[in-house]
DNA sequence: TTCCATATTTGAAATCATTTTAACCATGAA
DNA sequence: TTCATGGTTAAAATGATTTCAAATATGGAA
């Protein structure tokens, strides 16, 4: 049975990257947080407890190696800050305007596979919603009852 | 019959917003380059010719104003900077890789009018395509005849 | 029209995220 | 062991955006 720190390893190095022991720290936290989105201030708040020599700039070095390589995906729906996806499986992203969550959607739509719109070549088809996510308007509900 | 500039006069005192020398130009300029989709830089300098005192913060103020009522929107597709829209009909956009061109583009879909989606309340409903534009491809073309 | 209160504009300074730089360190090959 | 290469690090630089306080413009009331 491989464990999941050996998964990762192969993933990295795969991807043509050495599987060090920040970018595997780094990577197993991704993958660990998927639902997150994490900063790259969330990570570095998060690991500089296991690692007190990291530095915020080898964060942002990993993030960007993997994103070249494809291991990761930035996320800026909320404007004003970078968030982080670990790619898994092609999926689109909700933000709540209340809590401020990103919850991973599945939409199904007739163009997600074309290769072509209007003449132009689709490499990357992204989409986001915005609104109130079901756990906030629960919450609205329960309190106008009182 | 009403100019173009007591039309964008009239949007701005409808919104709330005085309809000051400053914002009816930014506003005019916004709606003179619906294509361009500018960021706050281009319009900075666009504006600097013909208002010589008009500053930074400026710009940046009255598009943050103009976020706020809903009369523009901020696309972040290319990841490095904010471009604005200016709002007249829902619509998505196509980023070119290579010109870095932002094209309209208007996608049909089935959730495009949905008011929820897994139990979330939908507001707002974005999306983006990154790839080639069709005038990129068509140089590919001719340059791979020689 | 003139005056006034209020909102807007402005340039400078502050802030914050991100990148660059250069020194240091680890790894693996010769 | 030595060397070359690539990775990590902290400090400094950069660049976009915001904050601040003073100056100015605006629209309503007298």
């Amino acid at each position: 049975m491989i464990s999941n720190m050996e998964r990762l390893k192969i993933l990295l190095t795969e991807k043509g990257l050495k599987p060090t022991y920040q970018r595997l720290k780094i990577l197993e936290y991704l993958d660990k947080h998927l639902d997150k989105h994490p900063t790259v201030d969330m990570i570095y708040e998060a690991l500089a407890n296991k690692i007190p020599t990291i530095s915020m700039t080898t964060v942002y070095n990993t993030l960007n190696a993997f994103q070249e390589k494809g291991l990761v995906n930035p996320v800026t729906i909320t404007g004003t800050e970078v968030r982080y996806d670990f790619l898994t499986l092609p999926h689109h992203h909700f933000l709540c305007k209340k809590c401020g969550k990103i919850i991973d959607i599945d939409i199904k739509c007739p163009i997600g596979d074309k290769k072509e719109i209007y003449g132009h070549r689709i490499d990357e088809f992204h989409r986001y919603i915005k609104g109130v996510c079901k756990y906030c308007l629960k919450k609205e509900k329960n309190k106008n009852k009182h």
